[in-house]
DNA sequence: CATTTATGTTCGGAGTAGCGACATTTTGAA
DNA sequence: TTCAAAATGTCGCTACTCCGAACATAAATG
């Protein structure tokens, strides 16, 4: 599978718009568009690594080098985020995903 | 600290030249030491992935976007039990850690 | 309907990624 | 030493990334 078509997926998934997603990787709406539909793009690393981030999900997912579902890659981008951020927000999420976790536990 | 210097150590501790790593990774030598020594490269991701895949590292650690080791045991273990929770209480967590780590970006 | 507003698509051009060919330095065997 | 091979650097050129802004089309709004 393309990576166009991946990003599309991922973008429409989540309701934003050529525009919206150009603003937060700070990408010309009119390239996200090339990318998600020309062939064969060969955008850079760091473009990638803007639209993989307001994705939630890795480059090397969003590349295709990586088996991972796109579950995992969300997953992992999500610890990623998570672990850059300042203890005390850490220890919210822990106490919000202690009481999700055994709320309904499975 | 930069992705190029990354390569190097990478590439010097696996013992290889620019030339075999070039073999590898489809790109020029020249190239190769253009990205190690100089600033700033901005490289495509189709290069990096071949660079990653040979030197066994991923697309986000070469560049930096995964610059964190799970080092806190606190934030390793809640990541062992955010794994085992069901997709749906997952996706609750991440979408409140979005918002809690854009609340104050660090 | 006509007009505005949101979203998607096309296009020309500036600047640079990435190469090949050449230049310099380092290695190390005789 | 010597000097050829191997490894590291240098440079100019072409093709492609990526942008701004115009254009097209769909969706609201009244």
């Amino acid at each position: 599978m393309k990576f166009g078509t991946r990003i599309k997926e991922l973008r429409t998934q989540k309701g934003l718009t050529l525009d919206q997603l150009a603003q937060e990787t700070g990408s010309a709406k009119s390239y996200i568009w090339e990318l998600e539909n020309k062939n064969p793009p060969r955008p850079s690393a760091e473009k990638l690594a803007a639209i993989a981030s307001a994705l939630g999900v890795t480059v090397d997912y969003l590349i295709g080098s990586d088996e991972q579902t796109l579950e995992k890659a969300e997953d992992t981008a999500f610890y990623r985020e998570y672990s850059s951020l300042p203890e005390d927000t850490r220890r919210q999420i822990r106490e919000m995903a202690k009481i999700l976790g055994t709320k309904k536990p499975k």
